[in-house]
Formats: C-alpha cells, sequence, structure tokens
DNA sequence: TTTAGATAGTTGCAAGTGAGACTATCTCGC
DNA sequence: GCGAGATAGTCTCACTTGCAACTATCTAAA
C-alpha cells in the first residue's frame, strides 16, 4: 500500500517553510514599517532597479496577481513611499518610482532583512548556503519561475 | 548603499517556490478529487498514521490553524471521507480516522502526487535530491518546525 | 468539593486575495 | 485611417483564512 509521509514530502516542506520563514520576516516589515507583502514587494523592486518601471513589470517579477499589486501601489502612494508619473510613450501604463522617503525607508530595512536571511541560514556552512542556492535555482529553473538576477525588460519579463 | 536582489533572497524565493509547487500540485487534489489544501493535509495526516487522530493533534503537525482544520474535518465528514469518534477520556475531542472511500481514495490520490514530487525533483540527480532534503531538514530545524511526535527515519538523519 | 485556569473544537467577523469584468489605450493588418 | 484584438491598471465579487470569542470539558490546587 502506497503511503506518503507529509515530512519528507518537499511540496509540503516547501510550502510549510515558505510560510514560515514569511511569517518569520514579516515582523520586519509590517510591525515595524506597517508593511504587507505586496507592499514589501514593490518596495524591493523599485529599490533594486534603479530605473522607474511599470506594475505590470512588479507583477510579472514577483509572481504577484496585478490586482493585487495595484493595491499595493494605491497604497504606498498615499504614504508617499512612492510616486508614479504616466509613460508618454504609453499612456496606459505608469512608471514607478521610489521617493525620497521611500528611499529611506528602503535604506533603513534592508539590512534588517539580511541580517534576518542570515539568522535563518545560520545552521548552513558557507558552502552549504551555495549549494542550497544552486539547488533552488535548478527547481525554480525547472518549475519556470524567474530567476534573472539582471534587470530584464519587459519584452523579456514574460 | 545596501542593495537587496529578490531574486537570491531565500525568503522571497522559498515564499515564491512553495507557493508555485502547491499550485502544480493542486490540480492533483482540487480538480480531480475536490480536495482544498487544508482537506488534503487532514487526509495525508490520517493516511499516513494508522491510528486515528485528534484535529489538534493535525493542526500541530501540519502548522495550519485549529479553525481551518475545523472547517476541512466539517467538509470532509459530509462527504463521508472521515468519521470521528468520541473520545471517552476526554469528551472535549474527537478521534479523526478515514472511513473506506477516504482510504480508497488517499491511494488513488498518493501515487500521483509522488509522481508530481519526482517531475519538480526531476532536475536534480539522486545526489543533488538527498543533499537538497538535508538542507532542508536543517533549516527546517533551525526554524523549530521538526514534529518531534513524529520521529525521523535514519534514512532522513544521513 | 469548589473554583480558576487550561484545552478541544466551533463559529462570527474582518481582512486579504484571485478571478474576471471593465475602461482606456495601444498595435497591427487591412 | 479603421476595426479587431492585445495590454495596463482598477474595481467588484466571492472565497479563504486567521483571529478571537464562545461552549464544553478537563485538571489542579485550595
Amino acid at each position: 500500500m502506497a503511503k506518503l509521509d507529509l515530512f519528507k514530502f518537499v511540496p509540503f516542506r516547501l510550502n510549510r517553510l515558505g510560510a514560515e520563514v514569511s511569517a518569520a520576516l514579516s515582523s520586519e516589515y509590517r510591525e515595524r514599517y506597517g508593511l504587507d507583502i505586496p507592499e514589501w514587494r514593490v518596495i524591493a523592486t523599485l529599490g533594486f532597479r534603479n530605473e522607474a518601471c511599470s506594475a505590470q513589470y512588479i507583477a510579472q517579477c514577483t509572481r504577484t496577481h496585478k490586482s493585487t499589486i495595484s493595491r499595493a501601489v494605491t497604497s504606498l502612494m498615499e504614504r508617499q513611499l512612492i510616486e508614479r508619473v504616466e509613460n508618454a510613450d504609453d499612456r496606459r501604463e505608469f512608471r514607478l518610482a521610489m521617493t525620497r522617503r521611500g528611499t529611506a525607508l528602503y535604506e533603513e530595512l534592508i539590512p534588517r532583512l539580511l541580517r534576518r536571511e542570515q539568522e535563518i541560514l545560520s545552521c548552513l556552512s558557507a558552502q552549504e548556503r551555495k549549494e542550497f542556492a544552486r539547488l533552488l535555482g535548478k527547481i525554480e529553473d525547472n518549475l519556470g519561475l524567474v530567476q534573472a538576477s539582471q534587470p530584464m525588460s519587459e519584452a523579456e519579463a514574460y
């Protein structure tokens, strides 16, 4: 008879670990800065790329639904953490960019998050971390998840 | 200036991968058997353990909120996939167990899910899979996710 | 025995999110 | 230029889920 041990089943483990790690980090951006996950993803994307980009681009990069990104953008604009300008070339879309306040928040938040990441991975040696990242990359690749570290054009985004 | 590349940030990658893998598997239990994730977790826990167990136990094992498990249990009982009996020793709790129908579904579903898991991991060699599982285990351990109630086999200890 | 606190499970409520409709705009073929 | 189809972003609706209150029951200590 076929059996399946949930604790050895990789899909379950990844789902559980993903949720757990998110919860562990959310205290940094939620409790301290009032950001939820979609808002943090917008900030993270805009902060990493220096140039302004569209909501659609952020949605594709982060695999987040466009309506969710839309709400996050509205909220961040209300708090003046990001701003947007019409794109003269294509008036359907807006170019999003961080404000000075948004950038300040970003620079304060990033070191905290990187420290948390280090804590989570502190149980692995440098070699193991490298290996873990490599294996994660192979699986992401196999599932067709975007994993470019370089900024990509909209054309490549999908 | 501190920067953070979302695509290299392990918490983001784990969260995204966990969601993606869940979505890839959900077609098996949702579209074919009408189970959602909490229901599947109840079935998986009861199917793996031979003895009946409580809703609370399932909630703890799977790190799912007890109200979510409660709703899943109600739904599964309505479909006669599981049944429950009062525990004479402690009348607050119920002992949950699979029905014949539930067991039949379980045995039909498990091979499909294991096949999906293999597909997801097909990009890794046998050695790499073992290593990935080992590293996952270390991180789970570091976050306190290891379940003491289900002792790990020697195989997982490596 | 009584009572205070803990625990199992259920339920009402509110927040978050995805699907998909909708508007406005762009692109391409004619 | 014109119309069909594609695309960016917003909005409504329905669904899911976590939280917290609630009931019922158990445990332990006075």
